[in-house]
RNA sequence: GGUCCCAUCGUCUAAUGGUUAGGACAUCAGGUUUUCAUCCUGAAAAUAGGGGUUCGAUUCCCCUUGGGAUCACCA
């Protein structure tokens, strides 16, 4: 019978979650829901200098936003309690003193100043660092670790690792099989002088206890794989199944995706009105696909088609034009009944769960809109859902059913048809329209014909008179069609638009 | 420099010995009575290089080149 699937995200509280590291969360999150496991969040806070004020809230706001929502964490305690590593100090403790008792860890017998130098060395030598050849077999046998100094902060002395170094072969579900020689296991800390664990211990200590099934991770730990099968074997713990994602590449794909090369905070893309199921659609797809030619997935699909042994195993390049496609394709899928709730603000971002508090009605309609009905708007969206790729789009899209924009001339200046025009003719074909739409009941299949009926009694195409009529009745540089506009729009604001807009033409 | 990983259109990828090397994004050109968008049609666009193995290599092996990760009391 095969093991339980848990799987685990565990992220360190020092600030938002980017792209990457929610691609990491929700691969651990699918493998977990596919199998009808628990999927885990656990803080890794084991660097005090590190940790950012309210990361920790942040961080499970994203995955909430995002629907990877978390069975056991730090404010859902579960059967393995506490999920903040600065609360397990005592169980790593216990850990450690297993090691101190198996020979398996000594007293760092050096400074941090001896092993810059010891590492400057190597690197002069033109040789990988190697803590182990700079102590000897009897410093490596110092067991009299003192423990009191343990979690104090104060005058505590590393606690090392004494490994076995020897060659590994394993089998990683992305990467394959791997192997390496003894010359890369080494002599890690386990215990820093402040009393706190170090990730290499504490993720080890942490897995096992709270039983996790799979570890997912970047691959920046791949090279430090063979460390922990030692650390494993010298605590005597059955590994778990690994899985190395491949690197998301910045969009030069020169490095590593970081925040340094301004990769967003993933509720940024919420704030700008990008769809949870969009993202996630788009951040699967970096790296993995299921060999059809599906190229969208709802999250129930991913859960549904998702496997490891698909996923790429080198870094693929975030393409925000992807990501702008993905998710306008979301959008036109949507009612609209249900689009509206969401470009207004009346619900969250995530169907059925709780808001973040960022993003609680949050409204994206522009500041124009707010005396206008529920109903007209619910029209406008109509109008503009196939064009919108993200909400923050909307209020350009649509300020001008809400507002008269002020008349622009460079408008028709620019227009490849209409600068050969006379202004007076542009002025009376605009009085022509009044004339034609005056007896128009304003129903778009009227006005359609309306404006047919105009475009055969003045000989002109429609590349001249429909776009006259559209520019003088919206003055904005985009529209949707112009008799579904007009519609919207009602006689009274189109024919007073249209009479602006004569006199503007005659000032000119 | 040591170790490990990777290598198909600009980008994300399919094809795991036999295909005219497929799809999508982006780009360009046409079409859908105006604009923007959608939608439809079409175009251009790739197996890094060199050796093997094989009747036959994108696919298997080796070398070169290129790229990435790592070599912390950070995770």
């Amino acid at each position: 019978m095969s093991k339980a699937v848990r799987t685990r995200f565990a992220p360190s509280p020092t600030g938002y979650l980017h792209v990457g590291g929610i691609r990491t969360a929700l691969f651990a999150w699918l493998l977990a829901r596919q199998a009808g496991g628990q999927f885990v969040l656990r803080l890794e806070d084991t660097d005090q200098k590190r940790e950012v004020e309210g990361a920790a809230q942040h961080i499970s706001d994203s995955l909430r936003a995002l629907g990877l929502d978390y069975d056991e964490g730090p404010d859902k305690p579960g059967d393995y309690a506490p999920y903040r590593q600065s609360e397990r100090l005592d169980i790593y403790k216990k850990w450690a003193q297993k090691l101190l008792d198996s020979g398996r860890a000594y007293a760092d017998p050096y400074g941090n100043e001896e092993v810059q130098k010891f590492r400057e060395q190597a690197q002069k030598e033109k040789k990988a660092f190697l803590y182990r050849n700079f102590v000897s077999e009897e410093q490596r046998n110092d067991t009299a670790w003192n423990p009191k100094a343990y979690a104090t902060g104060r005058g505590g002395v590393p606690l090392r690792f004494k490994s076995d170094p020897k060659a590994y072969a394993w089998h990683d579900e992305v990467m394959g099989e791997m192997s390496t020689g003894p010359e890369v296991v080494d002599d890690f800390v386990l215990i820093k002088s402040d009393g706190f664990p170090t990730y290499n211990f504490a993720h080890i200590v942490d897995d096992a206890e709270m039983r996790i099934s799979h570890v997912i991770r970047g691959q920046e730990f791949l090279a430090s794989v063979p460390n922990y099968l030692n650390l494993y074997e010298a605590l005597k713990l059955e590994r778990p199944i690994l899985a190395t994602m491949p690197p998301i590449m910045n969009e030069q794909g020169n490095k590593k995706l970081s925040k340094r090369d301004g990769a967003k905070d993933i509720l940024d893309y919420l704030r700008e009105g990008y769809l949870p199921e969009a993202l996630i659609s788009f951040i699967a797809t970096l790296g993995w696909n299921d060999g059809t030619e599906q190229e969208i997935f709802t999250t129930k699909e991913l859960i549904d088609k998702f496997d490891l042994d698909r996923v790429q195993k080198g870094g693929a390049r975030f393409d925000q034009r992807r990501l702008l496609w993905a998710n306008g394709h979301f959008i036109r899928q949507m009612e609209l009944d249900e689009l509206y709730e969401l470009v207004s603000g009346q619900r969250g971002l995530k169907t059925g769960e709780r808001r973040t508090e960022s993003e609680e009605g949050q409204s994206f309609w522009p500041a124009e809109a707010d005396e206008a009905s529920e109903a007209y708007k619910k029209q406008v969206l109509g109008l503009v859902q196939e064009r919108m790729k993200y909400f923050a789009e909307l209020p350009e899209l649509t300020r001008f059913f809400f507002t008269d924009l002020p008349v622009d001339m460079s408008l028709i200046k620019n227009h490849k048809k209409l600068k050969k025009f006379d202004t007076s003719e542009l002025k009376d074909l605009l009085q022509r329209t009044e004339n034609a739409l005056e007896t128009s009941d304003f129903s778009a299949d009227d006005l359609q014909a309306k404006l047919n009926q105009l475009l055969e009694d003045t000989g002109h195409k429609p590349a001249v008179l429909l776009s006259l009529i559209r520019i003088a009745t919206t003055w904005a540089p985009a529209s949707p069609g112009l008799a579904e506009t007009l519609a919207v729009l009602g006689k009274q604001k189109t024919f007073a638009r249209l009479k602006t807009s004569v006199k503007a033409l005659e000032n000119s």
